[in-house]
DNA sequence: TCACTCTATCGAATCGATTCGACGACCGCT
DNA sequence: AGCGGTCGTCGAATCGATTCGATAGAGTGA
């Protein structure tokens, strides 16, 4: 009884008058060990109170630690108040934690936006998963690569050593666009996600624009671009409901001849904001003006109005990514995945107002 | 140049011409080793691509994984819809990262509330936090318990080996109820979080009420009674928007003799739920029905809504878990702490409506 | 010059398991 | 009786670092 040390395998071994080695058969299970020797082991280590094999040592010699690194760019409240990144985690782990492997999160703070590299130095990774990965160089990235640590990046750069997972960022909002168009659209803004974390907010500058950090911000400005050619672009700080507010107050409360006649926001919470923000200017929706978003996320709070949207299937993103661990871990290289997404036509866009 | 294996600490110590207890000297930072020596070893490393000391193997020696569990009890994206559980998370983290150590996610799954004991075996856990914890016995807790994994308990109950943070679930309902009293409330309905995670809904019953298993959703109810003798409660399936709407529809769509004037939401989720329904069925909040909640949580969505609620620090619980893990990590045992918490009134109270 | 104190470095034990080759016992077949 | 083949168990090496006591050499003071 000295709560000193827990018991070890040893320990039980020993009771159990059989080598370590057989012991540890025992648990890993699989072995072929005599049912009364088996026995003993379990029985010996019942009544010394063993846990089962201490999953550090048992990292050490088998080079897996059973965890796989979640990097966020922000802290926790803010990437969670977005209902797509929850969905990606989700399916993320729901493919995961089915085989024993736990996700390990690894956010970025106010100043930061990723984790620092004390943080990644001292925690053992199996594999890790960029939640949502920047075009540009990276400490981190670059210690994972060193480490030799297999990345899977989320709506990344499609770079040699990553593995990538995305969407079709682009094709769905030319596809939204040309909904657009169709309903005789012409002056349509843009409502961006945060183009780098610097908390910068307003009109995107050209300057601005070519350092643009995320993917996929920039693919899906260039879709509507695609369609309808240069478009006024306004950048939020932040994806959240008062950052779309007020992108949407800066961009409808203008004379009417000037405003323009649809908004496209680059996500469903920005678009949620927009829909705020004109409602409080007295506009009607989609008389006055249309709003779009993209994600196709659940707010069970939007009601009695339904978006439109271009909807990626989130949950099975996370789904594929948790298999591309899977792989990565086994030691196969999977390949690049880009998932298809749809246009799903709401109440909120209709034709454009005869001006 | 081979990439079949990185280099190890030995390695780098035999380029360097050094042992690898003093390489080990140089990683480790602390202590005295001569300035020509430490440049010599770091520079083999930066040659050889050694990233550091391999966590597994640290972790072996120093007894540290610089892993901490959260174990959620359902799903992550059921979980995270709720900013409650999201803002704890961002405290611990806000506190923990600035130390290396991670937080690992343990969530149950649809028919699990809780990790299973594979997942648990075999990933390596400094200290666990129940995120919500139950009254009732746990195969998860028992093996930590074994395991010597030191545990917090978030909103759970006050067992010896647990350290204990929570909120003073009780008082704050009290108040609130006291506030509704004031002013003139006296048919006032409960509209509860989940008594158990089984999908039941509906009016709980004395038996169902018995099996309670989340000690805050108790305290609660018993806050609200303990200033008007026994009130209806009715349980809901889930915290989200919806349930909280359907629960309103029960409880509000009756001949207005038979209506709650007030209905007291066990968290503002459930009360947002509450307003729609309200809404739905042509009340008006405050005149026809009042409407609390409980939480204090940021609900962007909300306004122009002020929602009366009874606020937790929430943030705050996070940070002070995660200091309490740090202690526990430290080998300290840090005491139980009991958050204040506080009435906020807002738009969604008023007179209760002559009869 | 000698004894003594630091300092920088080294060797070896250790953390707790896994894993593979070896070995003895026992079985059945010719 | 002899031989090959299984089956169950054991020993020892190994994973990659940390850590402590030992030691050689430089520096100090009498």
């Amino acid at each position: 009884m000295t709560d000193r040390s827990r018991p070890t395998l040893a320990t039980v071994a020993a009771r159990a008058e059989v080598a370590s080695s057989t012991a540890s058969l025992v648990f890993s299970g699989s072995a072929r060990v005599a049912p009364s020797t088996r026995e003993r082991v379990l029985a010996a280590a019942a009544e010394l109170g063993y846990a089962g094999p201490d999953p550090v040592a048992r990292s050490l010699r088998s080079r897996r630690s059973g965890v796989v690194g979640a990097v966020i760019g922000e802290r926790l409240a803010y990437a969670f108040s977005d209902p797509v990144s929850v969905q990606l985690l989700d399916g993320v782990t729901e493919v995961l934690s089915p085989l024993g492997v736990g996700l390990l999160l690894l956010p970025g703070d106010a100043d930061r936006h990723g984790p620092t590299l004390a943080q990644l130095a001292h925690v053992p990774l199996d594999a890790v998963v960029y939640a949502t990965c920047g075009l540009e160089d990276d400490p981190a990235l670059e210690h994972l690569q060193r480490r030799g640590v297999p990345i899977v990046a989320v709506d990344g750069p499609r770079l040699d050593d990553l593995v990538f997972v995305g969407i079709q960022d682009r094709r769905g909002t030319v596809e939204l666009t040309r909904h657009l168009t169709d309903l005789g659209h012409r002056r349509v803004a843009v409502v961006a996600l945060p183009l780098r974390l610097d908390g910068t907010r307003g009109p995107v500058t050209p300057e601005r624009r070519a350092r643009v950090h995320f993917l996929d911000v920039r693919e899906r400005a260039l879709g509507v671009e695609e369609v309808l050619g240069p478009v006024p672009l306004w950048e939020t700080a932040a994806n959240a409901v008062e950052e779309g507010e007020r992108a949407g107050r800066a961009l409808l409360d203008v004379p009417a001849d000037e405003r323009p006649t649809a908004v496209v926001a680059q996500s469903d919470i920005l678009a949620a904001g927009v829909l705020r923000a004109a409602e409080a200017l007295g506009l009607r929706v989609p008389e006055d003006v249309s709003v779009a978003g993209f994600d196709g996320a659940e707010l069970p709070w939007l009601p009695p109005v339904r978006l439109t949207t271009v909807v990626q299937p989130t949950t099975e993103k996370g789904r594929v990514v948790g298999r591309a661990v899977t792989d990565l871990v086994a030691g196969r290289r999977p390949d690049d995945v880009v998932l298809d997404v749809h246009l799903s036509v709401g109440t909120t866009t209709g034709p454009a107002p005869r001006s």
